[in-house]
DNA sequence: ATACGTGCAAAGTTTTTGCATCCCA
DNA sequence: TGGGATGCAAAAACTTTGCACGTAT
């Protein structure tokens, strides 16, 4: 029922890796769900829904709060009011066109240690970065 | 029924401002529903409602979207599952405990015109920027 | 055996839509 | 007065919960 294909990323081992750590099982409905988040980024529940044939919408939702309760993968807003997922070992940000709607990604992050001094009494552990604007194509 | 009173903030004026200005009627419930946004940040559906008694949560949720596609306000996830939303005026980040849930902001914006090279072919108009961890007081 | 996990169905929330009424430019 | 705006009720969409059955250790 659940072919688990090889070749997958290192993401995908890494994070199932965690999940066997923290004393979870790692059970094929969990893996479906981790293989979607690895196989492409910033996700509706639909699209990783579709993603994981046979898999329960419940069990979708359950997979994807374990996971962010444990930090491997985290919500993201993107400004269309779903919901989007991602591993939380893939560190990038996003350039959201606010004309189409096209989501981009990138990855060398403005921000490594600059992060604000008034964060001082503040013990960082990681940060969301979003760029909204106009991508090529919408400017003309 | 809609006591406006005085004392507003720049945020509130700006914003109403803008809304005349796209041709939009500024009505009472839009005025509330402004002012709610310029007297609080990162506010819920459910603040927001709060700080505008007599004004039907249809019309606050049609407030919002027009707020939010005429750029004026922005809509947040700050990783509690419920939206919230901001006068887009007011630029500043969040800190997020991802302990005890508090949301602190910090106004000097680590970003400034640092934002990506790989953006040229993308015209920023504003960035998002969360940073989450542990707060003083979950520290220990 | 036992505790963890899944799925169905139902309940709960949140958000959107249809439509009649209201009201300001 | 005429089109924009509001509000109610209903619908739709989204998410969570209860419970019985499965399934790994």
């Amino acid at each position: 029922m659940f072919s688990i294909r090889g070749g997958f990323g290192l993401s995908f081992r890494t994070t199932v890796g965690k999940i066997r750590g923290l004393g979870y099982r790692a059970t094929p409905q969990r893996l479906a769900v981790i293989e979607a988040l690895a196989s492409g980024r910033h996700q509706s529940v639909d699209e990783i829904q579709a993603r994981c044939p046979g898999v329960g919408i419940v069990t979708i939702y359950r997979t994807l709060d374990l996971l962010c309760g444990s930090g491997l993968a985290r919500r993201l807003d993107l400004g269309d009011g779903k919901p989007r997922y991602e591993l939380a070992e893939d560190h990038h940000h996003h350039l959201i066109c606010q004309s189409c709607g096209a989501i981009s990604e990138f990855e060398d992050c403005p921000l490594e240690e600059r992060l604000p001094r008034e964060a001082s009494d503040f013990e960082v552990s990681f940060h969301r970065l979003e760029v909204y604007g106009l991508c090529g194509g919408c400017r003309g």
